[in-house]
DNA sequence: GCCCAGGTGGGTA
DNA sequence: TACCCACATGGG
């Protein structure tokens, strides 16, 4: 299990196909990006629906509205006071900087609007590289709390105080997916979905994983913390 | 009632 | 740099 391939393989034969970003454009997607932070999924759908309901859905729409609208549309994603503030604020940066087009924006170099989304309030390096993979269609791998967890689990990455475990991690991944975006977003999609069925914080072991039995939890798995591959 | 969910930002030593 | 903590709803 020294390959990001070989966790593919596995995974993509027992999950199958898994469609995502779910999202009718990629407006909506960078949306849910903003929603979905560290929110189950569930509740990011009743938000674009209620969303989509009072119209809120598109960046005009969004950018106009007053807040306290804004809010209540999008209140059952929780923290809904910061994250109306960063949809805003996101709408907001589109039309100053690129004129209103997310074309004008992703065609820039993958680095490049990564540091501008970066430098958005709310906007984070995994909300970051949603972003950019599944809306821009850049090949810029998302580590979330699920592949710290299953690579933690498994032996692949090891929990460190210091230096940028997400970089990491992420060029691990990067190393080894090869220059197919699609498969970039499979994999992530692939992993969340193991990690919702095998690596829950609340499932201890499982031997129906099927990337092998997962290490018990608690042993090794640090949360949030910072990682670093084996070999820094 | 308690834990958890596809994080981020701000404060402190 | 390395921890804390607030942010908030809905489901198991």
């Amino acid at each position: 299990m020294a390959h990001p391939g070989v966790y593919y393989r596995h995974l993509s034969r027992h999950f199958g196909p898994q469609y995502w970003w779910p999202g009718n454009s990629r407006w909506e997607v960078m949306v849910g990006a903003i929603l979905t932070q560290n929110t189950a999924w569930r509740n990011v759908e009743l938000a674009i629906a209620e969303l989509r309901r009072r119209h809120l859905l598109s960046r005009a729409a969004m950018l106009a509205a007053p807040a306290e609208e804004l809010r209540a549309a999008i209140r059952s994603a929780g923290f809904y006071r910061q994250k109306a503030r960063y949809l805003q604020a996101l709408a907001a940066w589109v039309a100053d900087h690129h004129g209103g087009s997310l074309d004008r924006l992703f065609r820039q170099p993958t680095g490049r609007v990564r540091a501008e989304l970066l430098a958005l309030p709310g906007i984070g390096p995994e909300t970051a590289d949603s972003m950019l993979l599944y809306a821009g269609g850049h090949a810029s791998f998302v580590v979330d709390a699920y592949t710290v967890r299953i690579l933690l689990r498994h032996g692949e990455a090891a929990a460190q105080g210091s230096g940028d475990g997400y970089a990491a991690i992420q060029s691990w991944f990067a190393a080894g997916l090869g220059r197919d975006v699609g498969r970039w977003q499979e994999m992530h999609a692939l992993i969340v979905a193991a990690g919702k069925e095998f690596c829950r914080k609340t499932v201890p072991r499982c031997t129906a994983c099927p990337l092998g039995p997962l290490l018990p939890a608690g042993t090794a798995d640090v949360g949030h913390q910072p990682f670093a591959s084996r070999e820094a």
